[in-house]
DNA sequence: TCTGGGGTCCTAGGACCC
DNA sequence: TCTGGGGTCCTAGGACCC
């Protein structure tokens, strides 16, 4: 048996947690440069606000209603995840952390009488100790365990806890569970089911595997199987090291200037090498691309990604940086509005298990690694942005963030600020 | 005026090999 | 008119997830 425990409107009950005058209104958590909606409280679904909705279209709406709009704040949202987390792993060792806010659990071997009692205590608990409110279903498989906590949520009586186990009953909800609702199948799957007829999950089920395999491939097949109650999905071990690692953001306003962009692809470049190095690992491929606003429908408009490979793996900001803003050059074009720019780092391996490069200056890369820990724990110290190479510049490209609460539980980040 | 960010897996097709 | 067969590797793009 799969457990899934999913945090009931993550973002906001985060907030809620601190500023308890929230419970009961319509509250949400907005993206990135206050784009657009990225969590939403009960209160404010209700009221009809979509997920992803820009928020300059929902002004009216937020004032009549006395919407409480929050800029996304996730070092706390991390660290409130955290602790879920922990309180989890206290009931079932078994446990793959799937997202910021949902968890399986392993309950293999775990009796019905005992799921009935472990359950409840489970929602129960994190509520208490940590104070948000999450669901959790259970079933065979962690497609129907999907199915199972969306119905904990939609339900009140089921107070969060829903385990679907006899067959007949698992059969009843499946008959009347929408097909686009289906882990796996997203929003060009179902569009195409539904135009061969297919609205439910029990329609799903009726195809033939051959049927599925020719439109939807292997991991179609496998959600077919999986709601057929035979696991195929196990537990992941999710701690292993990223393949890629991606760093990107929207600009408050449209960059003309290839001094400005540049900063920002420094700094982005700085942010992935950091995380590069949290996990100690080294990337030999440095992707970065360009964009301007596809909104802007009178704009011209280009998009261009360019990648460079290094002599040799690396994880220094320098060298990551510098060869981001080579590859800026080249493909930035003067006269165009940009609103977003990446840098993903790619073909990543672990240093313990690199041999130094034959035309490699190894004293060079030592000295440069000897900086760079000492440049990480002085960021970790004393906050981001401690310290950073003067590519990314002085004066920090601004991002909207009008409406961001305090960091309640990480809140050295702003304390000290070392210019170099 | 204002529209998120960070990942994974799979597949088809091309290049290349003998 | 006719144009081998079988394999591997790589990449771009498309699908999905939160």
């Amino acid at each position: 048996m799969f457990g899934l425990t999913d945090c009931n409107n993550f973002y906001v009950s985060c907030e809620r947690l601190f500023n308890p005058s929230l419970n009961g209104k319509p509250v949400v958590v907005l993206s990135n440069n206050d784009g657009c909606v990225i969590s939403r409280s009960n209160e404010a679904k209700a009221l009809g606000v979509k997920m992803g909705e820009p928020i300059f279209k929902m002004k009216e709406i937020v004032k009549r209603e006395g919407i409480a709009c929050f800029s996304a704040n996730f070092s706390l949202y991390g660290d409130i995840s955290a602790r879920v987390m922990d309180k989890l792993r206290s009931f079932s060792p078994g446990i793959e952390i799937y997202s910021i806010d949902e968890a399986f659990l392993d309950f293999t071997g775990v009796p019905e009488k005992d799921i009935f009692q472990t359950g409840p205590e489970i929602v129960r608990r994190i509520k208490k100790d940590v104070g948000v409110p999450v669901s959790l279903g259970v079933s065979h498989t962690k497609t129907l365990a999907k199915v199972a906590t969306r119905l904990s949520k939609k339900y009140p009586a089921t107070k969060g806890f829903c385990l679907m186990e006899k067959p007949e009953d698992i059969a009843k909800v499946l008959s009347k569970f929408p097909v686009e609702d289906i882990w796996g199948v997203g929003r060009a799957y179902s569009k195409m089911l539904k135009s061969h007829g297919i609205e439910t999950a029990t329609d799903f089920t009726k195809k033939s595997p051959e049927w599925i395999k020719s439109r939807m491939g292997v991991p179609g097949v496998k959600s077919w199987r999986e709601l057929r109650g035979e696991a195929c999905i196990r537990l992941e071990d999710r701690t292993l090291d990223k393949k890629q690692i991606c760093t990107s953001r929207s600009f408050a306003k449209d960059l003309y200037d290839f001094e400005d962009i540049c900063k920002a692809v420094a700094t982005f470049a700085a942010a992935s090498a950091e995380k590069l190095r949290h996990q100690k690992g080294a990337c030999r491929e440095v992707l970065i691309f360009i964009l301007t606003n596809p909104f802007k429908d009178n704009a011209k408009q280009h998009y261009q990604s360019a990648a460079v490979n290094l002599e040799t793996h690396s994880d220094s900001t320098f060298t990551i940086a510098g060869a981001a803003c080579n590859a800026l050059r080249d493909i930035f074009r003067e006269g165009y509005g940009y609103k977003k720019a990446g840098v993903i780092l790619s073909e990543i391996s672990r240093k313990s298990d690199l041999t130094l490069s034959l035309f490699e200056d190894s004293s060079k890369a030592d000295k440069e690694s000897s900086l760079m820990s000492v440049m990480d724990e002085i960021n970790m110290r004393y906050g981001r942005h401690s310290l950073y190479t003067a590519a990314a510049g002085v004066e920090k490209i601004k991002s909207n963030q009008n409406m961001l609460s305090k960091r309640y539980t990480t809140s050295w980040d702003d304390i000290i600020e070392v210019k170099v």
